[in-house]
Order: C-alpha cells, then structure tokens, then sequence
DNA sequence: AAGAAGAGTGCAATCGATTGCAAAAGTCGA
DNA sequence: TCGACTTTTGCAATCGATTGCACTCTTCTT
C-alpha cells in the first residue's frame, strides 16, 4: 500500500502464499487476516474489536487491541470506505468570480479553507478541492454527481443561490458558507451581516461622523446585507448624518482608482465602513495620499478581522467573522447531514473589535 | 455510495437479483458490471475502456465510452484505489512552532497550502491534512506510517530536519518546502533565499541606505540563510555600510515590541530588510509610531509579496516567492516519486518588487 | 435438570474495480 | 484453405474490511 502501482499477480500470489503465512510470523501484519492469525481469532473478531462494533468480550477486544498496537497496525481505510459504501472524502467547492485567479487569492478564504480541511482531517476525512468558474449552471451538479465525495461544502454562494438550490433539492450532505438568504432551502453558515453592517456604522455615528461611505459590492448577498445595516444604523442613530454607496472592484489596482476617485470628489467623507479588511487597507493607501490623517480626519472600519488587520497603520478596526467557529459549524452541520440528522442554518454574531483606524491609540 | 451505511445484506441480495437486472436497464448503471450489462460484454471490457490500458479494439473502447457519457457513469475511485494498492490520498503536514496556532494562520502557508490542494486536487488525489506539534521525533514517522496517504509534503522545516531526514531514509515520496539544507537527505522546493536576502540589500545600498537593519529570526534555516545574503551584499556591496540583526518573534504584538524598543535605540537606522511581508508591516507600523517617514527616513523591504504586500501604505517593496511555481514543482516531484522516478532539489529563483516603501512613488 | 435466552464467534458473501492468463477471434502468408 | 501469429475478450481471483446469519457456549429461569 505504498503507491507502488499491482505488484501482486494472480498466479504469483498463489505459489507464495506459504511464504506469506511465514512471514507473517515475523513481521508486521499487512492487513487483519494477518492479525487475525496472531491472535488465533478470526478476521471479523479483529475488525469487530478494532472498530468497536457488535458484540464482543472484552478480553478478546482487549488482546486484539494490545496487539494491534504492538504491531502498529492499521486497517485499511480505502477497503473500510469500500465495504461501508463511502468515500472517505468531503468536497470543498470554491467558485471563483468571473476573474478567476483573484478569489482563489482571498485571505479570508484562504484561512477559511485550512480550517475546514483542519476539521475534516479530524474526523478521519479527506479534503478534495475544487475551484470553479459559475459559467454554466451545471457546475455544482457535476461536482456533486461524481459519485467522488461523501458530502460538499460550498465557500461563497455568490450570486448562485439558484443553482445551489437545484442541487440542494436531490442531495442533502451540501453546507454552504454565506448569507442566509430568503429562499434558500439549502443550509448555510455564516455571520449576521446586517447586525455587522449596523454595528460598524454605529461604531462610526457615535465617534462623531457625519458624512458616511460604504465601500463594496451590494451585489454580493452578504454585502447587501451589511449595506441593510449601514442603512438601519443611519436611520435609527444618524440624527441627520448622511451616507453614500461605492462599488469597489476586489483588483486591488481597479479598487484603488475607485476609492482614490470617490475621495477626490468627496473630500468631505469623514467615516467609512469598507466591507472587507482588504478593501480597508486600500482605503487606508488612498486616504494617505491625499494627506487624509486616518482616524483624525476619516475614520475607517473594515469587516473580517483577518490577521493582518493589526499590522496595519494604522491598525484596523474590525467587525469580526468567528471563523474558527464557522469552520466548526460547517463541519458538524455537514456530518450530521451525512448522518441523515436534521440541521439548521446557523448565524454567527459578528463582533466589534476598535483598533487605531477609528480611535486614537 | 451516499454515506448512508450498510444496506445491503446477503441475503437479501440473492433474491432481488432478478429486480436489480431488469432495473439497470431503465436505470443509471451503479456500476461496472451494470454497465458491461447494457454494452454486451464483460466488466473486464468496460474496465478497460474507460481507464484506457490494455489491448482493447478502438470499436469496442469508443462505444463503451459512449455509453458511459450517456449514463453520466464514473468508475468507483474508492475500488479503483483499494484494486491497484493506493489510497488516493496525499499528506500534508504543517510543522507548528511552540505557539501552536499562530504559524496556521500565516498568510504565507495558507496561500501554499491552498494552491498545493488545487494541483493535488487536479491529479485526481485527496488531501490529508495534519497541523502538528514537533514536540517529539515521532511526528513525521506517524504520518507516514499510518497506511493513509500515498505521499507527504512537509510545509516547512523548522529546525526539524534531522527527523525528516530520519523518515526520508525509509519513505521516498516525501517532499519538503523550504531551504535547501547541506545535510538533507530529502527533496525539498524552495526559494533562493541566499539571493533573495542579497537582493533586498542590494536594493537598499543602491538607494543610498547606510545603515541597514535585518529583522528576522536566524534560528530558523531559511532566515539564515537570507542573512547570508544580506552579509554577502554588505560586504561585497556595502562601501562602510554597517548592518545589524534584530530577531523579531511572529506573534504581531511582541514583534511590535522588538521592532519598537530597536527603533527608539537605533535611530540612525535608514534600511530595513524585514524577512516576510508580516514583519515588514509590523516595521511600518513602529516607524509611523516614530514620526519616521518610509521611504524618506528610512527604506523598508519585505520577503514574500504576499497578495497583501499591494495595499499597505506605503505599498511594500518585497523580495517575492513564486509560490505557484512551488506548489507545482512540489507537486510535480512528489508525483514523480510516488511513480518511482528519480527527482532534486528544485531552487527558486527570487524577484525583486520595487514599490512605495523604498522609492517614492 | 431441562429449556429458553443471551453472549460471543466464525463463515462466507459483499463492496466495485483491476488484471494474469487462457480461450476465442481475427489477420496474414504460403 | 490451412497454419501461424496477433489481437481481443472473458473468467475468476484479488485487493482488505465489514457484517448477516448460523452455530456454539454460557447463563438464567422454571
């Protein structure tokens, strides 16, 4: 079992198989019938102690398990996922935007799908990775068809929450990080974007700021849920404060002309919610080269609290994605579905962090 | 094969045998002997035609290809591996340092990490993913000895080349990112870092920069390495300019300590060759703290060019890794192992990436 | 003491693809 | 047309773990 490709041959196997049953004397047994022979029990015994399944005495379960931990050994995990009808595998989907390298780039999800394969290899499953561009709508069902995966985790619906619900219709072991979104019938994980979105903007009024833009792209369910937020926090908090919307392309180049173009026309902006770290840190380099001192003259607020938000200048302040929770989530839903367990969408509370873009230090 | 357990029983099995071929024929084939059913001929056949091998007429091959389009039918991977002796599964291990979870969340890594699971991905193989501990010389060999993967990628050596070294000598599919090392006895992929370290100090010198600090933790093989280089440069560059080392720990707020306390003693200093981009915006940040001007002051160039490199402010100057060059010679070397080729050591060549944190824009 | 119920174990079939070797079919040359 | 050679195909064993069901042994109840 070292990928050496068949070694084994039909006819040779059968002229060597005393030599086999010799050698198993001495060395590591190469599967359970080998154990079985050392332990003078059957194979099913050994696979029963060794999985802990039927019944069996617990001193035979106890000598089986002393050897098999003497002899190092391991089941096969390849012959277990055959006989038990799995594939030992959970599909990660990461469709990509209509640029196709920039997503795969992201830092958010980048850090999201370490977590996710972290988790799966606890539970003894492999991760396979699939990165697609949504061109047509067949790109979720010839994941999920290929008989490949035990169930699929999807990062980022995008604007696809149609095609995931087709496919959501006839194969149930399917999570998705993002938004809950109304018609959704599949389950998702993700945070509250709209309380985030409200809270950044709050965070913004009460420091004083009275000229507020929101950066990003509302069409992007989850950003148009943060742009909700923006827009409750104003209403209910803005004692007359006002706010605009930018669409800001995620090219860091495109992005930079964008937000460097708003601030020449509106140099009276003196808050901004820019919804993800990355598009912050762009605000951050614009502000500075038209002399904006950041948080005396703007203040900035971004949404993720990657790692890097603290390395900024100045450091970010943040609305904060638990992802280690939503990686966690994400994987006790889709095994409770592999289980045929009833799940239910779950939404992370979003939290605040200030740091030196919004408060003096 | 959905995950759903055992259904089938023996018994049960022999009586519905007649209900099971006349359902195939309305029906998606379920498997190769289905399918060999509807082509007239044998599962050998179909076997054949669609893995491509063996003597097989180009009639007979197009014809069951046809219908296996038809039917949408794909082979079980999960009987192919445990056939041909394979798991289908590839190991990559995360070597942690003594703070356990700082080192996964590096931007660095992560990015490895995911482009490493794409090409791996790309073969047709799984990922297994193992974030460990070195506390004890039995790490690597675990790994490796569980049966579970049919080759490993270490991310990283730490100081752990010795172990490794000790595993290579009995497991050949095995890769490694990071320096190469005089005394490895395993294949590894990764940048020049002797270079990349002159490089980045050329840069500085030729910029008029006299006093130049190197911040980075020579412990580590790869940062020695690059300080190497940044005394190759001075010396053979330098004309009387002086250099100095700093260590500066990973967590971002002790290196803002290290980095802090240097600058307030040190303020002469007028180049900072920061060994990641991470350090580097920790630079920034004690410099702004200062009141000292980057690039004017004092000249700062990161290592990596991590995606984030762009949007600092100023934009960092950095030496850059090739990482999708890595992940696919990674990939590419430990495929021709697993295939019992012969492979070296593959050194990247590093560039340089000037930006606004040593030349004004 | 006898019968019933429960605990424990082994046999053989199963999962689905691959392939060595023998048999069948096809091709070519005398 | 026949024989030699080559190509193609099918049979059955293999990979290694799991488990339904029958059997044996042990324990409990009447």
């Amino acid at each position: 079992m070292g990928g050496k490709g068949v070694k084994k041959v039909g006819g040779a196997e059968k002229s060597s198989g005393s030599k086999k049953a010799a050698a198993a004397k001495a060395q590591k047994p190469q599967n359970i019938q080998d154990l079985a022979r050392i332990a003078g029990v059957s194979a099913a015994t050994v696979s029963r102690a060794l999985a802990g399944t039927g019944n069996i005495s617990s001193a035979t379960r106890e000598k089986i398990r002393a050897l098999a931990h003497q002899y190092d050994f391991r089941p096969s995990n390849t012959a277990r996922n055959l006989r038990m009808g799995r594939t030992g595998t959970i599909g990660v989907v990461v469709p990509l935007g209509h640029e196709k390298t920039q997503h795969f780039s992201d830092p958010f999800f980048m850090r999201l799908l370490a977590l996710i394969a972290d988790r799966i290899a606890e539970r003894g499953y492999d991760l396979l990775l699939s990165k697609v561009v949504p061109h047509d709508p067949e790109w979720l069902s010839r994941q999920v068809d290929s008989g490949r995966v035990d169930g699929m985790i999807i990062i980022g619906q995008s604007n696809q929450s149609d095609v995931i619900n087709s496919v959501a219709r006839y194969y149930d072991p399917l999570v998705v990080w993002g938004a809950a979104l109304d018609e959704q019938i599949y389950c998702s994980v993700g945070s509250d974007n709209r309380l985030g979105g409200r809270m950044a903007t709050e965070h913004l009024l009460s420091l004083g700021c009275r000229k507020l833009a929101f950066f990003g792209d509302p069409s992007v369910p989850e950003i148009e849920q943060r742009l909700e937020g923006f827009r409750d926090a104003l209403r209910d908090k803005g004692n007359g404060a006002v706010g605009t919307t930018l669409p800001v392309h995620f090219v860091p180049e495109q992005a930079l002309e964008d937000i460097s173009g708003f601030l020449d026309m509106a140099d009276k902006v003196d808050g901004i919610f820019a919804t993800s770290d990355t598009i912050a840190m762009t605000a951050l380099q614009a502000l500075l080269d038209r002399r904006r001192a950041v948080p005396k003259d703007v203040k900035v607020i971004g949404f993720d609290d990657l790692e890097i938000a603290r390395r900024t200048v100045p450091a970010l302040s943040s609305i904060r994605q638990d992802l280690e929770a939503g990686a966690d989530a994400l994987v006790d839903l889709l095994f409770r579905k592999i289980a045929g367990k009833s799940v239910e969408t779950v939404m992370l509370k979003p939290q605040i962090v200030t740091r030196g873009s919004t408060t003096c230090d």
